[in-house]
DNA sequence: ACCCAGGCGACGA
DNA sequence: TCGTCGCATGGG
C-alpha cells in the first residue's frame, strides 16, 4: 500500500474498485452522511473519520498515522474486488448489478456495532435506522469530539434499563438491544467465539439473543466477522431469488455470496424498475 | 386512512 | 415445523 502524508491528511494512491456514496450509503453502515464537497464524515466504533477520493487516491482526513491500519482494513483495501467482479460477470444479473455499483465494497465493520446495527434494522427503513443509531451513540456513546460520539460499548448499554433507550425512539427493538448488551457483556455470548465457529454454529449462537434471528445473525456475520459467504435474504433479495435465482445461485458465487448479495441488494432497492417483479408480489 | 420498512417472537394447528 | 399476527415508529 503507497501512501503519503501531508499537512494532517495521509493519501493512499492507487485504491481501485471504490466509490464512496456506493460503499457508505448503501445500507451495510449506518454512520456516514456526504457533506457538500463531496466527502464522508462519520466513523466506526470510537474512530471518528471524514474521508474523500480524488481519483483513485483515499484521503483520510485529519487523520494519525497510528489509524492507518485502521482504516486499510475497514476500507478492505486489500481485497482483490477485480477479481471478485469478473467471477460475479459470468452471470447475467450479477453482470448488470456489479456494472451498476462498480464502487461498492464489503467494509470490515465491528462486531458488535455490526450486530447491534441489525437489530435495529429489523422490519425499519434505512433512514430510520441511521436516527436511531444516531441517538443511541449520542445519549450512551463518548464524546470524542468534533460532534462524533462513539457506538456505546455492550458493557455501558447492559447497565441501563428498557426504560433508558425510550428516547432513541426504537421501539420494541429496545428490548433487544438491551438482550445483546447483556448477553455480550456476561459472556453467554462470547462474539471472539463466534468468529472461530463453521457458519452454521456462528449463527445458532447469535440467535441466542432475543431479536435475533436467521436475517439479523447473518448481517451481523457478513457486516461484523467478514463472512462473505454468509448471505442474508431480507425481503429484496428475496424478490431477487425468486426471479432471478429459482434454482440458487451459481456453485461459483457461493464461496462469495454475501459481496454479491451486496450488489443485487443495492441494485435491487435503488433501481427496482431494471428488475421483473415492479408491482407484483412481495 | 393505509402500506411499508435490510424481521422476530409468540402462538396455534 | 409451518403459517399468521402483533409489534413501535415515521414516511410516502
Amino acid at each position: 500500500m503507497n501512501y503519503t502524508i501531508q499537512n494532517n491528511d495521509i493519501l493512499i494512491q492507487n485504491v481501485t474498485d471504490l466509490d464512496l456514496a456506493q460503499t457508505l450509503d448503501c445500507g451495510q453502515a449506518f454512520r456516514w452522511e456526504q457533506l457538500e464537497d463531496g466527502s464522508y464524515q462519520g466513523g466506526a466504533l470510537n474512530k471518528p473519520l471524514r474521508v474523500s477520493l480524488k481519483e483513485s487516491t483515499l484521503i483520510l482526513h485529519d487523520t494519525n498515522e497510528s489509524d492507518l491500519a485502521f482504516w486499510a482494513e475497514y476500507f478492505d483495501l486489500d481485497t482483490d474486488y477485480g477479481s471478485l467482479k469478473a467471477c460475479f460477470a459470468q452471470h447475467e444479473i450479477l453482470q448488470k448489478a456489479v456494472k451498476f455499483a462498480p464502487g461498492l465494497r464489503i467494509l470490515k465493520q465491528d462486531k458488535w456495532e455490526a450486530l447491534c446495527s441489525f437489530i435495529i434494522s429489523q422490519n425499519n427503513n434505512i433512514k430510520r435506522i441511521k436516527g436511531i443509531i444516531d441517538r443511541l451513540c449520542r445519549c450512551f456513546g463518548e464524546d470524542m469530539g468534533g460532534g462524533y460520539y462513539s457506538f456505546p460499548t455492550a458493557e455501558r448499554l447492559a447497565h441501563h434499563a428498557v426504560e433508558d433507550l425510550s428516547e432513541l425512539k426504537a421501539g420494541f427493538r429496545a428490548r433487544y438491544i438491551l438482550d445483546a448488551a447483556q448477553k455480550i457483556s456476561s459472556g453467554t455470548v462470547n462474539l471472539e467465539e463466534v468468529a472461530q465457529l463453521p457458519l452454521e454454529d456462528a449463527r445458532k449462537l447469535l440467535m441466542k439473543i432475543t431479536g435475533v434471528g436467521v436475517k439479523v445473525a447473518d448481517c451481523a456475520l457478513l457486516f461484523g466477522f467478514y463472512r462473505i459467504e454468509s448471505y442474508p435474504v431480507d425481503v429484496w433479495i428475496k424478490r431477487v431469488n425468486q426471479h432471478m435465482f429459482p434454482q440458487g445461485l451459481p456453485t461459483y458465487v457461493l464461496p462469495y455470496a454475501g459481496i454479491a448479495q451486496q450488489y443485487l441488494f443495492h441494485y435491487a432497492r435503488v433501481c427496482p424498475e431494471a428488475f421483473a417483479f415492479v408491482n407484483q408480489d412481495k
